[in-house]
DNA sequence: TTGTAGGCGTTATCAA
DNA sequence: TTGATAACGCCTACAA
């Protein structure tokens, strides 16, 4: 097997220059149709694809867009990579997807390999401690436009799409006050992350609001992992908590299997509140009352404005903040049917 | 801001050659202590980051692999893709990530843009439709290695790293009749797909094995998405099953969703058997009986195997297939309490 | 051990 | 409208 056809092939093959062939083949428009048709008929010939490693090297644009989040694997994320796969997609570009497990290692090591990878740009979830100045130093110098995904970072003031936690967890813990909870937990997020900072001021604000009492002890911090609200729970019964606001969906699972060695049930021991929804959870019991938050259109928004920076708009930065859906279903303790109302998305 | 340091600029900086720069930075033996010295103070002074795409368009190696999935929103895929960017990762290599929705229009795309960026080698799990000959013969030329994920592809009879979903659907349906159910049905993927042909004849043969009628019309085709589980169920439980199996778990949810709506109860009025499991099947009700099938070892071994095939390995096509475990809990109608024996994985 | 020079496949500049 | 030819940044014979 021999390699693939160069664009000189093409051009040889055509008796005509590298220019030309190079013209046609991104359509310009200067090219005499004779030439035009016999050099598409030397492309179909030797069946050329352009090399786009080559193209990028010369044009000094990848068409590739990196994407860091904490773990595919987090049944939060492929939502949200799907909408900017899809977007990314529409505008041409590809999607370079690293995990970095919250680990503040893996996190730098995966943009080191990006930048040398030269991506246009950067979609990161970030990890919860601070850069090291040497890779902050870096992504300054490189001067690629990043845009912080569900979480902002401060120290790297930018262009940032998240949701509104606050707001989400206010709305989460007034409904579970509403339900007539008097002793509300809360198993939070790792507080130094900033959303997870957010919810649990949005605890704290309705809490106050409500006339409730803020017990420092029914507030446990997690990591968003299976494990941590498994552990979290454990801990948390013994203090009898009639209701709980947990800040993701892995944490929620975690907790509810606590709570079924423990022999307590949702939502008849416990009322619960549990952030980002799912098409299964107004399926099974117990029918979870959840936060929706817009994963789709989080990708997609995100991507859309990593792609209008990198195509140049050096408009000032923009945060970009979704609006959560409270889903009111029977994990408080009483369905309330109007959650069958016209605003209920259908299943399927 | 001026652009990066590139290795002509290491190079003048530390007075040596390109070659000496070069030598370094992969690390080669043969560079003198003093030289290497200055190179690296030279490298960290200017920040020198090697530009991968230079090397890849050099070497003509991208240590990129491209990889299509049907759509990383279904649960089924991010454990698959968390495998295989751990694979990838321990081996210096990147994901490129691609949806196809199962439309071959897609997926021809996705894979000429993935050969024109000269990725490494593809995984992919196919569409079910046959590729157009153009496509087959581009991938011919290329030449570069595809190894098949979850579903084979004979026309292109290559490496594949799938479960055993013969053994894994007989198993499910066998579990069904043990249960006492005899009216038992089928929702099926597109039966164009290597994977879904298997595990319909798992389910016909384990009927025959257990003196069970095969009725054509209590078996419907679906597209493994929600929303044909959804319509299967309204029209299949007007025939009264007493047993269904249901092929993946996005069709069990649209199932499920249909069975309320019609005032039926898992598995007081069907039991149910799903395949492929997620931690939280353990904790919601109906706690479904699933087939477990090893995701993200299947996209750990598939990456494996690719890698192989890009380093050099030519041995002969093999096919890795790699054993679900009938997962017993409570959709079949009663609690079997050897699922609670040393075989369940802890949920977390 | 180190340097020189050509090649990787495109795009882009500048003439013609 | 076309054609040479120099980048783009790195690797790698081949020489020294």
């Amino acid at each position: 097997m021999k390699k693939a056809a160069s664009i000189y092939d093409v051009a040889r093959e055509s008796g005509v220059s590298v220019f030309t062939v190079s013209a046609v083949v991104n359509n310009k428009s200067h090219v005499g149709k004779a030439l035009r048709e016999k050099v598409e008929a030397a492309i179909r010939k030797l069946n050329y694809r352009p090399n786009l490693i080559a193209r990028s090297l010369a044009k000094q644009r990848t068409h590739t867009i990196g994407m860091i989040v904490p773990d595919i694997g987090n049944p939060f994320f492929p939502s949200v990579v799907r909408g900017t796969e899809d977007a990314a997609q529409r505008h041409g570009y590809n999607l370079l997807l690293c995990n970095s497990d919250d680990s503040l290692e893996k996190e730098e090591k995966a943009i080191e390999l990006l930048l040398s990878k030269r991506v246009d740009g950067i979609l990161l979830t970030k990890a919860a401690e601070d850069f090291h100045p040497s890779i902050r130093q870096m992504i300054k110098q490189v001067n690629i436009p990043f845009v912080l995904v569900m979480r902002t970072y401060p120290k790297l003031t930018r262009d940032a799409v998240i949701t509104d936690d606050y707001h989400g967890a206010y709305e989460a813990v007034s409904h579970l006050a509403r339900a007539g909870r008097k002793r509300i937990a809360l198993i939070s997020g790792p507080l130094k992350v900033s959303n997870a900072k957010e919810r649990w001021q949005g605890f704290v604000d309705a809490l106050k609001a409500e006339g409730l009492p803020f017990e420092q002890d029914l507030v446990i911090e997690g990591d968003y992992r299976m494990e941590s609200g498994y552990r979290a729970g454990h801990s948390l019964f013994s203090r009898r908590p009639d209701g709980i606001y947990v800040a993701n969906y892995l944490m929620t699972v975690g907790l509810l299997k606590a709570a079924e060695e423990m022999g307590l049930r949702c939502p008849e021991d416990f009322g619960l509140v549990s952030f980002d929804d799912y098409p299964w959870l107004g399926i099974f019991r117990p029918r979870l009352t959840t936060v929706e938050l817009p994963k789709h259109q989080l990708g997609s928004e995100a991507a859309e404005l990593l792609i209008r920076r990198i195509t140049g708009d050096t408009s000032k930065p923009v945060l970009i903040k979704l609006q959560p859906e409270l889903r009111i279903r029977e994990s408080c303790g009483f369905a309330l049917h109007v959650s069958a109302g016209p605003d209920e998305k259908p299943l399927v």
